[in-house]
RNA sequence: GCGGGCAUAGCUCAGUGGUAGAGCAUCAGCUUCCCAAGCUGGGGGUCGCGGGUUCGAAUCCCGCUGCCCGCUCCA
């Protein structure tokens, strides 16, 4: 239903209009990658986290196999800490990956690592290096981390460096032997967590669909090595059902399998769950969640220490004295399976959203501008957000028709009574058709108008959003209808 | 991080060296009308931030920050 005419500047200013979204330390001029949800955003990010939640981890029943899944499994949850170990991220490989050395040269404007300087070539001369041009002027070796950098404890000191945490995944594989010997859970099983994460982006941009705190929503599910593949299948597929049971129907959603040489070193499939976001080219799609099969390369990377590929194979990374680069835990974290009696790490397949990215898209798809009739008949542009009832932040607005007669009064006692099930607006202030259109931009599924006949008979109107239809229905029989209607 | 563009009220913008404006929005009152833009009145801006030139700067100059576009980056 998304119009084609949705662009990035209508989404921003209506996320600012109506409240949404807002700049992070607007006042002082913003902060570049960091944003602030407001009244109406923050509503809809919880909505969207709680849909999560419910549908992934606390509404999962553990004693039967969903449809297409090998096996009956179990889900529980974590909330683990931002601040970890500095070792987990050098184990995990983050701290390799995530900081580097660059070189700039300030003549070609071209950016080159400091370790691969000798293999680079300079673009204005192919065939010397950086530096070796008359013109080049290189800058020094400057550090770039991608980590966020902290201190633990109140002095500064180089020996307590710590980061914020790139992402929630390593809280869960640190973690799985305490859940395992605490949930009594049995692999097959999957842990789930929703928190921030943090990561120094060089150019955060495209509202919040990059920025520099965000975010996430992740599953580490642990299975036998034998069925992963299976595994790795279903979660592909039951993630993307999620987001079209949730309203992203379009086109503008897909699933694109990741290629072989695309995935990463540790990866035996990766799918990206993407959108066609406004801000890109006809064409294009951003990714809103990677589902990936990371083999037993967590486990065995916080048993063993940092791992990297010899050929076909993962192996710990050692220096010239045969030591781990970086070693990990020394844990067993292998898993012995009593119905076939073996011993085997685990593999993991990791489905990994971003809920702010996800939030985007659910604006943009929700976003549309159509025309309805004004009391002369003229239609008018409306611009109505679509949201899925779940996700919608207020669900119900009532309005008394006019402020006077006994309406607001009655107004009143309906909203009391339907605020005690649901996020529910009272609102007496306008013209009507003002009031409508205001909730029709924040999304608010259903608005229940209090007019003259409801002081004689006790009927309201119900308006419904998408319709604009209105329909008069017992006052008395309003939570039972919306519910129903709100179908959650 | 590099290059280009932009920055005045919540929003869209006018104002090019001489007392900061309009429309919309918002708030109060009137109107009581079922799909925004009726009437009256009110509030709201150290013109992104800092420095400089000038008797005087939203306006000219420099620096910074933020946003947009293109590169770069995107585990």
């Amino acid at each position: 239903m998304s119009g084609n005419n949705t662009t990035m500047e209508k989404i921003v200013a209506l996320c600012k209009r109506r409240g949404f979204v807002f700049q992070s330390s607007e006042i002082y001029g913003g902060i570049g990658g960091f944003w602030d949800y407001g009244p109406l955003g923050v509503e809809l990010k919880r909505n969207i986290k709680e849909a999560w939640w419910r549908d992934m981890v606390s509404g999962h029943d553990d004693t039967t196999a969903p449809a297409g899944a090998p096996a009956a499994y179990s889900m529980v949850g974590l909330d683990t800490s931002i601040i970890m170990h500095p070792q987990v991220w050098r184990a995990s490989g983050h701290y390799d990956l995530f900081s580097d050395k660059f070189v700039d040269c300030k003549t070609c404007k071209a950016r080159f690592r400091a370790d691969h300087i000798h293999d680079s070539a300079c673009p204005r001369k192919p065939s010397k290096r950086p530096g070796e041009h008359d013109d080049c002027e290189l800058t020094e070796p400057r550090e770039f981390n991608l980590m966020f950098k902290t201190f633990i404890g109140a002095l500064i000191d180089p020996n307590a460096e710590a980061y914020l945490r790139p992402e929630t995944a390593q809280g869960i594989f640190v973690n799985f032997k305490n859940v395992l010997s605490t949930a009594r859970v049995k692999v097959p099983f999957g842990i789930a967590q929703i928190g921030k994460s943090f990561r120094n982006e060089i150019t955060p941009r495209n509202f919040i669909f990059r920025s520099r705190e965000f975010e996430q929503m992740e599953i580490e599910f642990f299975c036998s090595p034998e069925d992963s593949q299976d595994w790795y299948s279903y979660w592909r597929d039951k993630r993307v059902a999620w987001y079209v049971s949730l309203g992203l129907k379009s086109e503008k959603l897909q699933l694109r399998e990741h290629s072989p040489d695309e995935r990463s070193h540790y990866s035996c499939g990766t799918a990206d769950i993407e959108y066609a976001f406004p801000f890109l080219e006809e064409g294009e799609f951003g990714e809103l969640e990677g589902v990936s099969h990371r083999s037993d390369f967590d486990l065995r990377s916080h048993m063993e220490g940092k791992l990297i590929r010899e050929g076909d194979e993962l192996v710990v990374e050692r220096n010239e004295h045969g030591q781990p680069v970086h070693p990990g835990s020394g844990k067993d974290l292998s898993y012995f399976d009593d119905r076939t009696q073996t011993k085997y790490i685990p593999h993991v397949i990791e489905p990994s959203a971003g809920a702010d990215r996800t939030m985007l898209a659910f604006l943009c798809e929700a976003y549309d501008e159509d025309a309805i009739p004004d009391e002369k008949g003229v239609k008018q542009e409306r611009v109505v957000l679509r949201l899925h009832p779940r996700l919608a932040p207020i669900k119900v607005a009532v309005f008394p028709l006019v402020k006077k007669d006994g309406q607001p009064e009655f107004a009143a006692e309906i909203y009391r009574d339907l605020k005690k099930r649901w996020n529910v607006f009272y609102d007496q202030k306008g013209s009507i058709g003002k009031r409508y259109r205001r909730q029709d931009e924040s999304g608010t599924p259903f608005c229940v108008t209090v007019d003259h006949q409801t002081i004689e008979d006790g009927t309201v109107t119900l308006r419904d959003r998408d319709t604009t239809q209105q329909e008069r229905v017992k006052a008395s029989d309003l939570t039972r209808i919306v519910e129903e209607r709100l179908n959650i």
